[in-house]
DNA sequence: AAAGATGAGTGAACAGTGTTTACTAATTGA
DNA sequence: TCAATTAGTAAACACTGTTCACTCATCTTT
């Protein structure tokens, strides 16, 4: 134990540590999890493959802590937007739009965060686990703001905020995941084939904040 | 050459051909992709792993055919929903009910066809490719849809139909995959947590309906 | 300063993967 | 019957994630 709250060799640690994600962080981003091995990751950072598993348990986890990052890096940007002064139903299609643009920005990431699947083993564990945090997080800032939208009066107020919250997150979803696996998409045919990827966002957000909009 | 339209030699190669399909179903079913190995699947239809490629060029190749027959039966069911005589927006809630429901009774099925990343290899051979098709005909079922609304004054004027009709198909999806890929989705806390998946879909499937609607 | 404990880093192996190649054996067409 | 085709295979190639026994440097304690 020391005074100084990282000793040098904790130091050194932590950067070798720094070093194996930021060379992963890289080659992630380009090619997913079916580019990135283990051994070609400690071919680039001239270490050896056993090495890694000194500083990460498993593939998983190291890959874990990449969605993680990335997660949060997504949800800044959205509460950056939720925090602005701008009028409520621009500011919360901004929102929905910040969600997608940043989850296509980085396709993989988005995408891993979301992989797993329910009928996979077993979730008996009752405790959040994984980024469960990260992503019940990004709910609550939807759930947050479609409350608001009900007492300010935009929203009907018969609707319940959570399960209105639920409807909207899934639908942002699943446009990013549309976007991300099918490369032609929204790709228009015929006269109105000049709208783009965030053209389609915008429209997409806007629907969905319609939706819940009292009818006056 | 012969006559009859199969020869026996070819109705033996078919037959070890659905074998192979079967067993890989199965196991596919119960563990995707990853529990998928071209071995394992040797093993159980007892050929060695070497035969599997005189009958698919790749594992892609064998698992794009599961994918392609599975779309397949989920568009059918949606087709006899919308060739009902239900009253119409009943009928089209029903059918993205339905494809929702047929989604995530396969999840690894449903996952799989959306697998596959925009920034992969190039998609520079402007045909169709994949299963592009049967999506393109999940499509057209749903813009048609949309079309009917319209046209019988259910729907807004104002609509592009296949805008629309994106944007909806963008929602249902993001509902399947969310329920495949989050466990707990959606698992409501409180006063409504009663309802259930069913019920959840079925008032998506609603909403998506209604943020369509002429306001009366 | 010397000795022992800790832990970073490694080479080699285990058990698995998709895929190819050279080959045998069976079936088919002439 | 004989040649051509084709079903099927064993073995290898080039990978993969992961573990284990081991070395060697650093750090702590006597």
């Amino acid at each position: 134990m020391s005074l100084s709250p990282l000793t040098p060799a904790e130091k050194r640690r932590l950067k070798v540590r720094e070093a194996i994600l930021a060379a992963a962080e890289r080659v992630f981003a380009r090619e997913g999890e079916a580019g990135l091995s283990i051994r070609r990751l400690a071919r680039k950072i001239d270490y050896s493959p056993a090495a890694i598993y000194k500083y990460f348990s498993s593939k998983d986890d190291l890959v874990d802590e990449l969605k993680e990052a990335f997660f949060e890096r997504l949800l800044e940007q959205v509460y950056k937007i939720a925090d602005t002064t701008r009028p409520f139903p621009e500011r919360m299609a901004k929102c929905v739009g910040t969600y997608v643009q940043e989850a296509i920005a980085k396709p993989y990431h988005y995408a891993a965060a979301f992989s797993g699947t329910a009928q996979d083993g077993g979730f008996d564990a009752g405790e959040p686990g994984f980024d469960e945090r990260s992503r019940g997080r990004a709910f609550l800032v939807l759930q947050g703001m479609v409350e608001e939208g009900i007492a300010a009066g935009h929203f009907r107020g018969d609707l319940d905020p959570q399960l209105s919250a639920k409807s909207i997150w899934a639908s942002m979803h699943g446009l990013a995941m549309m976007m991300i696996h099918v490369p032609t998409f929204p790709k228009l045919t015929g006269d109105c084939a000049a709208l783009d990827r965030t053209a389609f966002i915008n429209l997409h957000a806007d629907q969905l904040v319609k939706g819940l909009e009292a009818r006056v």
